[in-house]
DNA sequence: TTTAATTAAACAAACGTTTAATTAAAACAT
DNA sequence: ATGTTTTAATTAAACGTTTGTTTAATTAAA
């Protein structure tokens, strides 16, 4: 049996995700996770002290994936491009659900705090791919382009996917039970569409 | 002085876009706007429909306006990609607040009615999109390339810029304090970052 | 005189949070 | 090992606010 701790965080980042935060009340949760009202508070705090701690504990993992493939000496700097588009889908398209939770707090101005602490957990991982893209520039391998804006177009494409499945399957005119993110030949479709963008815009 | 319905729907726009639907109440909205409480459910019935109001006052505009790059014989079909990069960033930075509001909409599963008119509004402009990519591509312009996530790209690149502020700030090494999307010179620098993304991707 | 607009007050329901009482678990001394 | 004490976990109930909505009375306009 799970932690009743991370039960809780695991169930309220759910439902988060699909209903925002003000949209969620602990009772909801509480009833979700089958633990008595009073527990959510008992561990956490607060409504506002249990987001904080969802945050915290899904970050840092995207970071060390990104951190291996910079340090990876084998890889030529498009190469690790490449390896970059294949774990950013990979692994938003996995935890969309945490995901869409960040970005629904982040397009809201509420919560100046823990928009900060949202914001500070994910630069890191944009200054990795910025510093993979100078490099890359500098051995001549790439060509200048607007660094900071091609990071936007990187996560920005990823992002316009996973905003809402309904819009996803209208643009592709699949069905609308049809769940796209969970389809590796989609995700297959994502990467390629990526790279052979990043390639004909960043290649000599 | 303006009409008291429209009033309220501009008012209530901008509550929504900052604080988003369950986080914004109606005495907020009625305080805003200077009256009283009471009047936003005379003149819409219900929070509902009041923000269903918005969607519809705000939508319609930006077709309209794609609708003629595209029926412009004037341009080659790069040159009516530019004239879409050009035409989008203007209306979404512009418009900031409410196409937040639409992608806060969008990226929450709740309302199934509303999320369906949202993308019903949206969809069109991709279509059109579609229609000067596949024409380019058939004229031999393009190189045939993968049309729909093409247009992910180009909305999603916008969309990230737009999410947040303090996030756009910390990616591009601004203080604090700057308003990106109001600085002339930091539209045209997304601009520029589109066309040449699109030119080295679309053009044989 | 009739209709529309506007108001203050009240409504029930839902919210996040706290309390006080109870049960389970852990630590301790014998 | 056993009984005792202390701490942690869990519960149902209640707290004071705030929520969206409605009512009934009043004022303005047609």
């Amino acid at each position: 049996m799970k932690d009743k701790r991370t039960h809780i965080i695991e169930t309220a980042m759910n439902l988060f995700a699909g209903k925002g935060y003000e949209g969620t009340s602990i009772r909801d949760i509480a009833e979700s996770a089958s633990v008595n009202l009073a527990m959510v508070n008992y561990y956490f705090g607060s409504k506002e002290k249990l987001f904080e701690s969802i945050v915290k504990y899904k970050s840092s993992l995207t970071r060390v994936l990104l951190d291996e493939i910079l340090h990876n000496t084998k890889f030529t700097y498009i190469e690790k491009i490449d390896a970059v588009i294949d774990s950013y889908v990979e692994r938003l398209f996995t935890h969309r659900s945490f995901h869409r939770l960040i970005y629904h707090e982040l397009i809201l101005n509420q919560r100046d705090e823990l928009q900060t602490s949202i914001v500070d957990n994910l630069i890191p991982n944009s200054i990795i791919i910025k510093n993979i893209i100078e490099a890359g520039i500098k051995k001549n391998e790439f060509k200048k382009v607007d660094i900071e804006l091609t990071i936007a177009t990187l996560i920005g494409t990823i992002n316009q996917m996973l905003l809402s499945k309904k819009f996803c399957n209208r643009l592709l005119n699949k069905e609308l039970s049809y769940v796209p993110y969970d389809d590796v030949k989609f995700r297959k479709r994502v990467k390629n569409h990526l790279k052979q963008l990043m390639h004909s815009y960043l290649i000599n």
